[in-house]
RNA sequence: GCCGGGAUGGUGGAACUGGUAGACACAAGGGACUUAAAAUCCCUCGAAAAGUAAUUUUCGUGCGGGUUCGACUCCCGCUCCCGGCACCA
């Protein structure tokens, strides 16, 4: 046996045990009675080598599942590979090596990886999402949804990324750029598959309240996301060359109760009245064109001039019958809504500046409710009492949105609306490294789904993309196949899902990874949902939107029901903060890396994991020191030590008291670092707490037997709580002190309330608030006695002298306060 | 503009439900051991003032008020920082 700290000795001795005895396998056995606890950290994209941040997420989540073993549960803790994307594509050009051989390669490494540092997942679980027994369910549950109505194909105006060729969903459009290469989208008419994902909006906004475990930041962005407006949906009668025409003008808004104040229609661009109007008027057409190629940037368009031009068409009101011009304008949305707008430049401040710059008449229909205000100078935009309104003047706002929404609906000319920004979510992307869309076009019968026999669609692996169009365009064999209704040839869809298809269900796969159905219904009631989830914040409304709507769609299809797997796939959500080096993120441009093989090849997994646990709380950022990751090393090497010391067998007497303290520190750890656990997962504290333990330990010097008993407890409960964190350290640690069990399944230490009474307490002594000293008191010392004991106190009493007590107030086992005033 | 989260020593951060602010670490300074270095161990470490010294006093959790015997914590009003959304009708 070693007397020095050899982190990679016992690392892989131990890691060998782990495996062989099986501990970190979710057991399926039905005659298991323990309650089941499903943790997981969000899976990794195979991009070549582990980074600081993976090793953050992983040490968490691995805390948590270790911890819940030790605590007698019957623990799901699996990992596997999101491994479709883009950048196999690209390193596949670059190195003229088919993707799926660079993918292999990079999860053969990274698995190296997340081994060495020890994380106790259940690798029998193992998958990659690349694997047609993966993805061919995925396929499955399309054809079950383009069946349903679900999801359905569409021309529409989409997000177009030129370097990454191909589309993307809104949700991977940020600030107007693409998410993977931050270069600006561009808007493109193109046909696409979406899944209806509005359907679900009301139902995922409202399920939000059931995230009781979730942060309230990722609520409120999805909250934000989805978007919910209340309001109404107005007809307007539309007027061509002086007629009356067939045609209504139909526009949403959240104000009716402005509706008075109308004064002109605006359409975007793309509407239909536009471009009817853009026929006859070549000037028109001109400025549509214009609009269409300088909204390509999303944003820019905020900082847009606002620009517009008369249709010639006029809007009947459908309250006075008056007419409106309608216009064209540059700022109303296609996307939202109708795509029309009615324009109150008295009561809205973009519709004011338009009004104003065109010389449109603006209109008070609303007044404050006290005070005045002349909407000619500025919208007025809050709530308020109608005027000039006719039979709904002097109406408050509130009234006024009921009243005359009322009115339309018996006229027919609106009804009560919930609008949301929220749009479909788009899941076709014309690139090849991807999972094929079971879709097959045929001549005769139209559009085909796959049937389910002849499911998967595999994925040609030894393609070689190019970076233009998909090489699967061109794939002779792959695009050719007999229409199944009608048995001639026919062609293949040869775009590909988005990736967060895989991501989306993998959760439930997991539940049942070699399942002959999509999931297993029964391994569903067993582990699903995730208890703990923990991840970046990065994906508060792509993957962790995308995912909850998924599971939704899975209970719907009948894979399970609310109560197997609940309505929600995440009970509780940790988003862990990101890894810094001097103040910004760790990115390879900016050469601030840290390469985890070399901190584990220097000091260990155990350093790593310790130091990353340590160094902040998890949900914040974690600014990375190279001194920090030598004060973790640092503090195992004194526990060592510690652990060395305490083998000495010494013959004399120990003092009582300090035998008790000793245990009442052992104990309220065990209290506090348990507290840490079940309440906010705050490692860095619970780790603190070890440490004031563990220098306690090392303070103390055994004399006798009964000092030597307490070491030796302290150190068991000290192996016990590592274990969590530096599980090779604490199962060297547990074995050296005799531990009957791996300190990785020993049971999680149980507090000793004897412990942690005691007889004699300090109480802080405190004149009007301001401490001025302290006092050692019985335990259930009552308020004369310890006011005997401040009194009897030099340090307290001569702040009393000369006063009169006016009030005491005794915080049994933390103070005493004395009010007092001159006498 | 809207929604969320923050602000505590030189630094990362503690502080239960309103009850001794600064735990635990990092850095820094001093010392021990050593031929020397590394490693290790010990001491000091919010600011200011007084004292030879032990020590004592005052101030101190972004700013201004308030509630309370007592406020990092609760209430009102601000400032600044970070994240998200945004011409959404």
């Amino acid at each position: 046996m070693s007397d020095r700290y050899e982190p990679q000795e016992i690392e892989k001795k131990w890691q060998a045990k782990w495996d062989a005895a099986g501990v970190d396998l979710a057991c399926e056995e039905p005659s298991d009675t323990r309650e089941s606890y499903y943790c997981l950290e969000m899976f990794p994209y195979p991009s070549g080598s582990l980074h600081m941040g993976h090793v953050r997420n992983y040490c968490l989540g691995d805390a948590v599942a270790r911890y819940k073993r030790m605590h007698g549960y019957n623990v799901l803790h699996p990992i596997g590979w999101d491994a479709f994307g883009l950048p196999a594509e690209n390193a596949a050009i670059k190195h003229k090596r088919p993707p799926a051989e660079w993918t292999y390669h990079n999860i053969d490494q990274m698995r190296g990886q997340l081994r060495q540092l020890g994380l106790s997942y259940d690798w029998s679980r193992e998958f990659a999402t690349c694997q047609p027994e993966y993805y061919r369910w995925e396929q499955w549950m399309f054809t079950r949804l383009v069946e349903k109505g679900l999801a359905y194909r569409k021309e529409a105006e989409v997000n177009w990324c030129q370097p990454c060729h191909t589309v993307l969903a809104n949700e991977q459009v940020v600030e107007g750029a693409c998410w993977r290469c931050d270069t600006p989208v561009e808007r493109k008419n193109l046909a696409q598959w979406f899944i209806r994902i509005t359907d679900y909006a009301e139902e995922l906004l409202a399920d939000l309240d059931k995230l009781t475990g979730w942060p309230e930041k990722v609520i409120g962005m999805q909250r934000n996301w989805i978007g919910r407006s209340t309001g109404a949906e107005v007809s307007f009668g539309v007027e061509a060359n002086g007629k009356q025409s067939d045609e209504t003008l139909d526009i949403f808004t959240t104000r009716p109760d402005t509706l008075m104040g109308v004064t002109y229609m605006a359409v975007a661009a793309g509407h239909r009245l536009a471009k009817k109007a853009a026929e006859s008027n070549p000037e028109l057409a001109k400025f549509l064109h214009e609009c269409s190629h300088i909204s390509t940037k999303e944003a820019d368009v905020a900082l847009m001039e606002k620009r517009g031009m008369d249709t010639g068409f006029k809007a009947i009101h459908p309250i006075t019958g008056e007419t409106v011009p309608i216009w064209v304008a540059n700022f109303v949305l296609m996307s939202y809504g109708t795509g029309a707008v009615m324009s109150v430049p008295g009561h809205d401040e973009r519709d004011h500046e338009f009004a104003h710059k065109y010389g449109i008449p603006i209109r008070q229909v609303i007044r404050p409710v006290d005070g005045e205000w002349d909407v000619q100078e500025a919208a007025f935009v809050d709530t308020g009492v109608l005027v000039n309104s006719g039979q709904f003047d002097g109406l408050a706002s509130v009234e006024a949105k009921a009243a005359i929404t009322g009115y339309l609906v018996s006229e027919s000319k609106g009804e009560e609306r919930v609008q949301y920004r929220l749009r479909d979510w788009l899941v076709s992307r014309q690139r090849y490294w991807g999972a094929p869309i079971p879709v097959i076009y045929c001549d005769d019968c139209g559009m085909v789904t796959v049937p389910e026999d002849q499911l998967p669609v595999v994925l040609p692996e030894e393609l070689q993309p190019t970076g233009g169009a998909s090489p699967l365009a061109g794939c002779e064999a792959f695009v050719h196949v007999d229409c199944p209704e009608c048995g001639k040839a026919a062609r293949r869809e040869t775009d590909t899902f988005d990736t967060f298809m895989e991501s989306s269900w993998y959760m439930n796969r997991f539940t049942s990874p070699c399942s002959e159905s999509m999931v297993d219904a029964a391994a569903m009631q067993r582990w699903a949902p995730v208890d703990q989830y923990v991840g970046g914040v990065e994906h508060a409304v792509l993957h962790l939107l995308y995912a909850r709507f998924y599971h939704k769609l899975m209970r719907d299809a009948g894979l399970f029901t609310s109560a197997e797997g609940g309505d929600e796939p995440f009970r509780n959500l940790l988003t862990q903060g990101m890894v810094l080096k001097d103040g910004a993120k760790m990115s390879k441009s900016k050469g601030n890396t840290v390469d985890p093989n070399a901190i584990i090849g220097k000091y260990g997994a155990d350093t790593a994991r310790l130091f990353t646990l340590f160094a902040a709380p998890p949900e914040k950022d974690l600014e990375w020191s190279d001194a920090g990751v030598e004060g973790a090393n640092r503090f195992l090497k004194r526990v060592w030590r510690l652990m060395e010391s305490a083998t000495a067998s010494p013959a004399g007497e120990d003092n009582q008291a300090a035998v008790r303290a000793l245990r009442l520190t052992i104990h309220t750890t065990i209290q506090r670092v348990t507290h840490a656990f079940e309440h906010g997962f705050a490692f860095n504290v619970a780790i603190a707490a070890l440490m004031e333990m563990s220098n306690a330990l090392i303070a103390f010097e055994p004399k006798g037997e009964k000092g030597l008993a307490a070491v030796r407890e302290g150190l068991q409960a000290l192996a016990a709580m590592l274990a969590p964190f530096v599980p090779h350290f604490a199962c060297e640690l547990g074995e050296r002190i005799g531990m009957q069990k791996m300190a990785v399944v020993a049971d999680w230490p149980v507090v000793d309330e004897a412990a942690l009474v005691q007889d004699e307490i300090t109480l802080a002594v405190q004149i009007q608030g301001k401490r001025r000293g302290e006092i050692t008191v019985a335990k259930d010392a009552d308020q004369e006695t310890a006011m005997a004991a401040a009194k009897a106190n030099q340090s307290i009493a001569k702040w009393l002298d000369g006063m009169q007590i006016v009030k005491v107030i005794l915080v049994p086992g933390r103070l005493l306060n004395i009010v007092v005033r001159p006498e």
